[in-house]
DNA sequence: GTCTATAGATAGATAGAC
DNA sequence: GTCTATCTATCTATAGAC
């Protein structure tokens, strides 16, 4: 296949948004773990900025996949509420969204992207509420969101210990105030 | 004052900081902010990992001062509301914070710089609770620090319309979440 | 179309002058 | 103690070989 090159680049570019963030993203490295040359890389992605919109679009779209199976198979508010917080609590995956954050807020491109990815989160959300039984409404989307983004980043920097039972009871908390709005 | 050149470079440091993120830190970017030679700037930090600690301790003194004055005359749940998502809105100071975090994820001296941090915040959002008259629980704690981080990122990111009034509304469903909680 | 040698730009660290 | 010239490493981009 002709476009396995580029394939191979963009998977190595992942794995080190995944290990080192965006700073760790760069001609020579994403090359060295592909078995290019830097100068050959520069082939298929002539800038820094192409590569990296490259690899921001193939992150996202692994996010998007990752965030259709958000509302699989939840029952109860405890349940989901332990899905989430196993999902704060895996560093590797906030990393990669930190990363496209932080990208976001320096290239146009990436931003457009980002803004995609945050706004079908949040639809993911609401169905997924929708699916528990509990009010949508704007406010409590948001919510929501927030508190995910907000324990991902807090657990990536501080490691503290019980991570996950404190995020899970925030959640639970976050759950609770939704329960009660009027739909 | 034999200081004067140091907190020079600090606050050369946190500028940078502030409109560039962790990445704009180099010593050529504050030396030259500065009015210093790169190769004097090592004389007072020798190592960019010397010079990243010392602003990151600078930043973060700032930091807790500012958190400090986080419940200076709150009277009411809405006007707190409303103040948080003022903070969220400062998106330079946002920036600041992801660059700690950031720097926090690979050195581990500035890692304890941050927890000291949010263990400060964590601590001055239980007395803001507690002069609004609300139930302090350690979960309704993190549920508040979670959502003012993940506001504050989100709002980063994507400079969404209406982001002041969408923060303050998640803020309050927030409030009402901890007040009907046992203490 | 695919790939490489090489140049150019930027960052970081050290030895040594004053 | 204060400051600079200089070296090394790393990253990015381009001209050109096959």
């Amino acid at each position: 296949m002709i476009q396995d090159r580029r394939k191979e680049i963009l998977d190595a570019g992942l794995a080190i948004l995944r290990e080192q963030g965006l700073a760790g993203l760069t001609q020579p490295r994403v090359a060295a773990r592909t078995g290019l040359r830097q100068s050959h890389l520069t082939y298929y992605y002539p800038t820094r900025a192409d590569l990296l919109a490259a690899v921001a679009r193939a992150a996202i779209s692994a996010q998007q996949a990752a965030a259709k199976s958000l509302g699989e198979g939840v029952a109860s508010v405890d349940q989901c509420a332990t899905k989430m917080a196993n999902g704060v609590m895996r560093h590797e995956n906030t990393r990669v969204l930190a990363a496209l954050n932080q990208a976001a807020d320096q290239e146009p491109a990436v931003r457009a992207m980002f803004n995609e990815l945050t706004e079908g989160f949040v639809t993911e959300l609401g169905t997924l509420l929708g699916s528990l039984g509990l009010p949508t409404t704007p406010a409590g989307v948001d919510l929501l969101h927030a508190v995910f983004v907000g324990l991902s980043i807090i657990e990536l920097a501080t490691s503290r210990p019980n991570g996950k039972e404190r995020s899970k009871a925030a959640f639970k908390l976050a759950f609770e105030a939704i329960s009660g709005e009027e739909p």
